[in-house]
DNA sequence: CCATCAAGTAACTGTTTAGTTACCGGCACG
DNA sequence: CGTGCCGGTAACTAAACAGTTACTTGATGG
């Protein structure tokens, strides 16, 4: 109830105390949303269920309502967390120490990376568009979160174009969503592409192969 | 039961005839597919309806179970025609008749404004991968239907090496790649692409510049 | 050692869902 | 004329579902 300094202390001496983990509030809340996730990810909105999200994080649907509220605010948490997880990552990398060429080709290479590494990322973007971005547009913490993305791209960009290595058309948003299309497409829908190319795509051969192709075309598309 | 002369002779007359329209098995049927294809378009697999699909078909459970038997056949019959359509209308193109850049030029278009006008086939795309292809897999009538497409692309892309124009290197199945990607991840992802970015990629200016964008990029890509 | 309070459990509720069954009505044919 | 068949209706059922409530457990501070 009343969060004096005397609570206060206490809190800080039970967090720092070995405990018997028969409770961990911290712990059952993560295990929740990483459950979540992964079952948001495998089966959609629609067919997520919320006992199984409960069962996978070792607890019971009590707990996920009384950390999340509903069904419905812990999918837009697990979106969140995806979204500043890959731009987190991405602000990292410091494209804008390199020179232009091998910065574009580093942004191409890292979002690739990504997305083979993160594939629940790319079902839960999937699942957030089927439904027109019914639940991203009402997050409140996301607005910010991207636009540092394309304000270094777009420098990056200019420094090629003064250095007469890109053209003047290229055009920051552009670049990225050249990038993002190529990785996005072919881990997505690798599944009907395979089966209808009857071509494997996922063999490492495959992917080392189009991770090249990506950093080819996207260069290719803006060099002079 | 028995498909005699007699019995043939008169479905015919009975086809031709002006009737109450209280009974059209054919109109039926085509209704529960067309409103089954939006239904699964807009909800996916776990999120779709079949109370919905037959009231958007104007129609009853009981005939949508008559005609397709369940909830997954009936999606797989949905997933079937989507592609089915594509293909056919690509088929049409004749892409081999024209010279190679033209070709591969009218190829991208092809694809951009068919995917454009045909929202639900990206979707239900979607929603197959985010179940790793297990219905498409199950498909006997559309292992062939793909290889005619690769089969016309590769000989454009040969005429174009041999014509001096293409890079030895351009593959087949890679340029089809690209095409779709930059297509398909454009338009499924409009909704949080343009939440996130702040500016509406839908804009008949914008879906100009994209078309162009694609055609440049995959040009770009394979030529010498 | 007892009172308190939060973490956690499990059984329950009202609703929704895929799939079924019992029935209706008109048409073709004997 | 009446019988069987087929397109179509609507009410039903069993299971699954999101969300709730009554309860247990165990650590802590007095």
């Amino acid at each position: 109830m009343n969060d004096t300094g005397e609570s206060a202390k206490k809190k800080i001496k039970r967090a720092s105390t070995e405990r018997t983990a028969q409770r961990d509030p911290e712990r059952t809340r993560a295990a929740i949303l990483e459950a979540a996730t992964r079952e948001f990810a495998e089966n959609g909105m629609g067919g997520a269920r919320v006992d199984a999200i409960a069962e996978r994080a070792g607890t019971n649907k009590r707990m996920l309502y009384h950390y999340f509220g509903d069904k419905e605010q812990l999918y837009l948490r697990v979106l969140e967390e995806a979204y500043v997880g890959i731009r987190t990552a991405e602000r990292a990398l410091n494209i804008g120490t390199r020179n232009p060429e091998d910065a574009i080709g580093e942004l191409a290479l890292f979002t690739w990376r990504y997305f083979l590494q993160h594939p629940e990322f790319l079902s839960l973007l999937g699942t957030e568009n089927l439904h027109r971005a019914r639940w991203l547009r009402q997050s409140v913490r996301l607005k910010e979160l991207h636009s540092h993305l394309i304000g270094e791209l777009s420098e990056v960009l200019e420094e090629g174009k003064k250095a007469g290595v890109f053209s003047e058309t290229a055009d920051p948003l552009n670049v990225y969503l050249t990038i993002a299309s190529l990785g996005y497409f072919y881990l997505s829908n690798q599944y009907t592409l395979s089966t209808i190319f009857g071509r494997d795509l996922i063999t490492p051969d495959n992917l080392d192969a189009w991770e090249r192709h990506i950093v080819h075309v996207t260069l290719a598309s803006i060099k002079r």
